[in-house]
DNA sequence: AAGCCCCGCAACCGCTTTATT
DNA sequence: CAATAAAGCGGTTGCGGGGCT
């Protein structure tokens, strides 16, 4: 499946652009938009590749970039999300709206990389270099535990691209305690939060008993944790009960059918093409693909990766026995009589954030460590100077 | 003042993913 | 369903500017 590379043909210019480059493709693309990149530059009087023209718009000339100075705020933002993400760039740079992908990668490499490794703690790890050694186990582990918040992180920049386009529907069921896998724009009223940890610290809380426990764990990564805000446009896990969104229609839609608003069903059709599911303690969730359902979507906090699981498992599975086997690749569902992982016709256990009634069976010591971590901070007068 | 070195950033390269035919 | 095109993504490169000797 070979491609030729779009810049082979001679007398394409390389290197730096000119201001005379630049304004062509700023004038081009505000009269008619980009469309095809590759048939731009001929349309636009450009001697570059459709490539080079995309790069330079995307990275440089978009009107809605934010250049300049990284504030403390997006620094903790970049350096938490790595923490949980590693390099996927594009997923962190969906968090900081106005700063690209390219612009916090680099600003990664020659700032803030230098900046932990000087303060003594792996980069790529995010852990005290002195506990490197000692605790493979906890690195493997937390590589674990971010493998699922990576993965709704990844669908929810998905979804957040899609639903740009998007006409927000009016929509309302009865159902509180709504939360909406994309946004349109941000929500100024979303509290000060770290999300992301406390979406983790949800979901090992099932007991207050690692309150007392580890308190001095990994306390200097803690401090450098500390923010007032992480800003997360499209948070899940932020959104005020009440709030509601359509989702997209470009990208389709997770319903579970015992959460939605008792006047809506689903289609006869959903089975049929998208036979994905994933059982649950609210019954099974389901991924509708786009143009066949513009419903509101509406999830329970606790079920947020059950949906997203669904979402994901619509793209790349075909059978609910393949759904489960992805469940449980992921440790996601759990034998609730044995604690091992359960069988699909089993009753099994949904990792569930309220912790009431589920079973979850990862180590004590993932629960310990990021507790631990959340209660630092939180004990952490806000606004501590970090840096 | 000249040469050297280091750093930051824009741009490129090539691989992967997604969309289209 | 396979092939192809287009776009996305992350790693890397190389240029230019500033600081140091």
């Amino acid at each position: 499946m070979g491609r030729s590379p779009c810049c082979e043909k001679a007398g394409l210019k390389k290197g730096p652009w000119t201001p005379e480059e630049d304004q062509k493709l700023m004038a081009y693309i505000e009269e008619h938009g980009h469309g095809s990149w590759r048939a731009l530059p001929a349309k636009a009087g450009l001697q570059r590749c459709g490539k080079s023209c995309r790069l330079r718009w995307t990275n440089y000339l978009r009107p809605d970039i934010k250049r300049g100075k990284f504030s403390l705020q997006e620094e903790q933002t970049i350096i938490q999300l790595h923490a949980l993400l590693g390099n996927k760039w594009s997923t962190i740079a969906a968090h900081l709206p106005k700063r690209t992908d390219n612009e916090i990668k680099n600003y990664w490499n020659t700032h803030l990389k230098k900046r932990l490794t000087k303060m003594g703690i792996d980069p790529i790890t995010h852990r005290p270099k002195t506990d490197a050694f000692g605790h493979s186990k906890d690195s493997s582990n937390l590589s674990h535990m971010a493998q699922w918040e990576s993965a709704r992180l990844e669908a929810e920049a998905r979804l957040v691209r899609e639903s740009k386009l998007q006409l927000v529907q009016n929509q309302l069921g009865s159902k509180p305690a709504r939360l909406i896998l994309n946004k349109i724009s941000p929500q100024p009223s979303v509290p000060p939060c770290l999300d992301v940890l406390k979406a983790w610290q949800r979901s090992w809380s099932t007991n207050s008993q690692s309150d007392k426990d580890n308190p001095r764990i990994h306390n200097i990564y803690a401090m450098m944790l500390t923010t007032d805000d992480l800003e997360s446009p499209t948070s899940t896990l932020c959104f005020p009960e009440g709030t509601s969104l359509p989702i997209s229609p470009t990208a389709g839609t997770i319903f579970n059918d015992n959460l939605l608003p008792s006047t809506t069903t689903a289609p006869a059709t959903t089975a049929a093409k998208s036979s994905v599911s994933c059982d649950s303690d609210e019954g099974p969730w389901k991924y509708l693909p786009k143009g066949e359902d513009n419903r509101v979507l509406s999830l329970q906090d606790d079920n947020i990766m059950m949906a997203v699981e669904a979402f994901r498992a619509a793209a790349g599975y075909n059978s609910n026995n393949d759904v489960m086997e992805a469940c449980l690749n992921h440790d996601l569902l759990y034998d609730s009589n044995e604690g091992g992982v359960a069988a699909e016709e089993d009753n099994v256990g949904i990792i569930n954030g309220d912790g009431g009634s589920c079973n979850v069976n990862f180590e004590e010591n993932n629960k310990q460590y990021w507790n631990s971590l959340l209660n630092l901070v939180n004990d952490l007068p806000s606004g501590s100077p970090v840096f």
